[in-house]
DNA sequence: CGATTCCTTGAAGGTTGTCAACGTTGGTGG
DNA sequence: CCACCAACGTTGACAACCTTCAAGGAATCG
C-alpha cells in the first residue's frame, strides 16, 4: 500500500521504459553549431542526448538572443514542447553530439499509456522547471560576479551527479558569447568579470575548461551578493563609508 | 488511427478527469498574503486556483526574493513539485483566493495511470515551463521597460485568453513591491518607469488596476524598441559616426 | 488615530552596455 | 609553410541604466 516506497522504484522503472524505448530508436550524430531540428522530417520529436551539449534558445525581436537552457549528456529534450501547438523554441548544439530519436506522436503518445513512464516524465519536466525557476532567481537577484559563480556551480554540480566528472576541472564548451546570451550579460562584461573571478584565483575559464581554485570563495559568491574582498582580515571594514546604523551584522 | 486528431480531444477528455477528481476533493479559501502551504498536513498536495491570484517565489540567501510565476483563475499549481525530492519553492496568496485541493501521492499517482490524465499533465506542465523560458528571455534581453510592457501584454494576453476580461482594463493585484521582485528590479525604480509609461500615456497602472492605453506603443516596447517616439526612423543605424553624441533618446 | 505598509521623489554612485579598436586563434587554400 | 579570413577574446573610454540611501506623503487597517 505504500505509495511512499513505491514511487521510486516506479520511476526507476519508468526510466528504464524510455531508454528502453530510445534504444530501439534510431541514433544520429551532429556537428557543433548545428540545429537540433535538422534530422526531423516535420513531426515533433523528443531526443535522448548521450554525448555531447546541447542549448536551447529564444531569439527576441531586436536581435537579442537568450539561452533558456542548457543540456548535458543524459538528459531528455523537447518534452516540454510537445504537446505545445506551438512550436517557437530552438535547439542547438554547443559540441558535437550523439542522440537518440523518438517520434512524439507515434511512440511517446503509446507510451504515456504506461503509468510508470507518465510518471518519469512528469518527473523530468519538472526538473527542467526546477531548473528554470532557480535561473530566473538567479538572473533576478544576483549581479554579473553572482550569476558566474552560479553558473559554475551549478554544471560542476549537475555534472558531477551524472558522474560525468570528479575533479574540479571540467570541459566547458560555451563561448563567452553565449555565457552571456545565458546569464543576460554583454560579451564584454562577462570577459572583464571573468578577468576578475581568475585574478582573484577563484575560478579559471579560459579556452572552453572550468577550473575551479577555491570553492568557498566561490560558493559565498553564488549565495550573497559581494565578495569579501580580502581574505585576510575578517572585520577589515576599511571603506571610508561606515554604515550609519549597520543594522545588517551577520548574514 | 490518426493520432493527430486524437491529441486534442484527449487532452480535453484529461482535462474534464482532472477537473472532476478536483471536483471531488475538499476546497478552500485563503486570504490575501497567506502562504499555500498552510492548508496541507504535511505530504504533497497540488492545488486548483478557481479564484484569485497567487504567485510562487523563491527567497535567495541576501534576502532578495524573485517571484517566479504568477498563477491566474484556472490553474493548477505544484505539479512541478509533486515528484521531485526536495520542496523548496512556496506560493502565496496575492488576493483573496479559492483552491481545491488534492493529495498527491494518494491521489494523483493514482490518476496518472489514465493517458489522458497523464498527457494533460504533462500539457499543463509543459505550458508553465513555456512561460518560465519566455520570462527567462525577456528578464534577460529586456531594460525596464520593456519588461514592464511585457509583463502588462502578459497578463493581458492569458486574461482574455480565459475570458477573464474583455477590455484593456482589468485588475491587477499586485504591490510594487512584487512587480519588482518579478521582474528582477528595484522597487523605486519600477515606480518611475511606471510613472514614464503613465505621463507618455502608454499604459497606467495604479492602485491594482491596469489600463492600456496604446497598445501599439506598448507592443512594440516589449519588444525591445526603445522609444519610437513619433520618428517611425527605419535602418538608419549611422553606426559609423564616431562622435556618439547624437543619440539623443527622446526622453 | 496610530501604525504599518506602500508609494513617490531626489541625489549620488555603482554596475553594466555600447562603441571601437586590436590581439588571438583556428581553419582554408595557395 | 604561409597568407588570409572569420570568429572569438580582450581592453579602454564613456554613457545609459539601475540601485541604494534617504525622507516624506498617501493609503489601509486594526
Amino acid at each position: 500500500m505504500s505509495i511512499n516506497v513505491g514511487l521510486p522504484s516506479e520511476l526507476a522503472l519508468g526510466r528504464r521504459g524510455l531508454s528502453a524505448s530510445f534504444r530501439r530508436s534510431p541514433s544520429c550524430t551532429l556537428r557543433s553549431g548545428e540545429l537540433l531540428a535538422a534530422p526531423v522530417r516535420s513531426s515533433k520529436v523528443i531526443y535522448h542526448l548521450l554525448t555531447g551539449w546541447a542549448c536551447q534558445f529564444h531569439d527576441l525581436p531586436g536581435g537579442r538572443r537568450a539561452i533558456v537552457d542548457i543540456y548535458l549528456p543524459g538528459d531528455v529534450i523537447g518534452l516540454d514542447a510537445v504537446l505545445l501547438t506551438r512550436p517557437p523554441e530552438e535547439v542547438f548544439t554547443l559540441t558535437s553530439i550523439m542522440i537518440q530519436v523518438i517520434d512524439a506522436e507515434e511512440v511517446l503518445i503509446e507510451l504515456m499509456a504506461r503509468r510508470s513512464i507518465a510518471l518519469y516524465i512528469a518527473w523530468l519536466l519538472g526538473q527542467r522547471q526546477r531548473r528554470a525557476d532557480r535561473r530566473l532567481a538567479t538572473i533576478s537577484c544576483l549581479d554579473a560576479r553572482g550569476r558566474l559563480a552560479t553558473m559554475v556551480l551549478d554544471f560542476y554540480t549537475r555534472l558531477c551527479r551524472r558522474k560525468l566528472i570528479t575533479e574540479t576541472i571540467f570541459n566547458f564548451p560555451l563561448t563567452q558569447i553565449q555565457i552571456g546570451d545565458y546569464l543576460g550579460l554583454s560579451v564584454v562584461h562577462v570577459n572583464r568579470v571573468l578577468r576578475s573571478l581568475r585574478d582573484e584565483r577563484i575560478v579559471q575559464l579560459e579556452k572552453h575548461s572550468v577550473t575551479i581554485l577555491d570553492l568557498e570563495r566561490l560558493t559565498s559568491l553564488a549565495q550573497n551578493r559581494r565578495t569579501v574582498s580580502s581574505s585576510a582580515g575578517t572585520g577589515e571594514r576599511s571603506s571610508n563609508e561606515s554604515h550609519p546604523s549597520g543594522s545588517q551584522a551577520a548574514e
